[in-house]
DNA sequence: AAATAGCTCAACCGCCGCTGG
DNA sequence: TCCAGCGGCGGTTGAGCTATT
């Protein structure tokens, strides 16, 4: 979106006294990430915690590694899902359910996060709008939670996942409720731009 | 032009499993 | 065996953006 255009997110918490020993929350600020990826480029991935405090970073682990994971991580890819890759998680999740981090081992460069957004956003949407006005036939696909439409609670499903998939992929819905996947592949600042960043080392300078 | 409804996605929360002491 | 710490995962939230009225 191009939201990410605009410049740093507002702080979704106002902006705390950045007092001694409180963990930062909300939005990441291209310094943080600087100083993240400089620090995994130097001592590799792992040890959240340790990254955490060792970085200087007032944030915890988790946090970390969530940012390194969804956004830092080199390999990610950002946006413009592809019809192979609509129809490959379609056909996971039929198998797999809601493990999105085992889907996201098939789909590389791709995240959890992007893959769990991607579904709810989109096919889940697609699914109920579909149910409501064809009433696909969904007896065979038990919810195992709120957020789930289909699951894996039934492993001889992925053919009815594949279906789906089809019925998904098909021309005229991919005109209709996929052509809004052209999503621009920009962030606030791409981590391509941390690059020549990082022979700062950590340095904490931002141009 | 302004208001508002809808959408996207980054980031947080809480739970669970694993591991080491 | 129990417990604490940690990492990983899935669900949820909400800010910011776009589209529509």
């Amino acid at each position: 979106m191009d939201k990410k255009k605009t410049g740093i997110r507002k702080e979704r918490i106002p902006a705390q006294k950045e007092e001694e020993g409180t963990v930062r929350k909300g939005p990441w600020t291209m310094e943080e990430d600087l100083i993240l990826f400089n620090y995994i480029l130097n001592h590799g991935e792992g040890l959240w915690n340790s990254v955490a405090k060792a970085s200087g970073l007032k944030r915890t682990g988790k946090s970390c590694r969530l940012r390194w994971l969804n956004y830092l991580r080199p390999d990610v890819r950002r946006g413009n899902i592809t019809a192979e890759e609509q129809l490959l998680i379609i056909q996971l999740h039929a198998k797999l359910g809601n493990r999105w981090s085992k889907i996201a081992k098939y789909l590389p460069g791709r995240t959890d996060n992007e893959i769990k957004n991607f579904w709810r956003t989109k096919i889940q949407r697609h699914v109920k709008f579909s149910s409501s006005v064809n009433t696909i036939n969904t007896r065979h696909c038990s919810g195992n939670s709120q957020s789930s439409v289909i699951t894996a609670t039934d492993q001889g499903s992925s053919s009815k996942g594949f279906d789906m998939a089809e019925s998904l992929i098909s021309p005229a819905t991919t005109t209709t409720s996929f052509h809004m996947m052209e999503q621009s592949n920009d962030s606030y600042w791409n981590v391509e731009d941390l690059w020549p960043l990082q022979l700062l080392n950590g340095d904490h300078q931002v141009i």
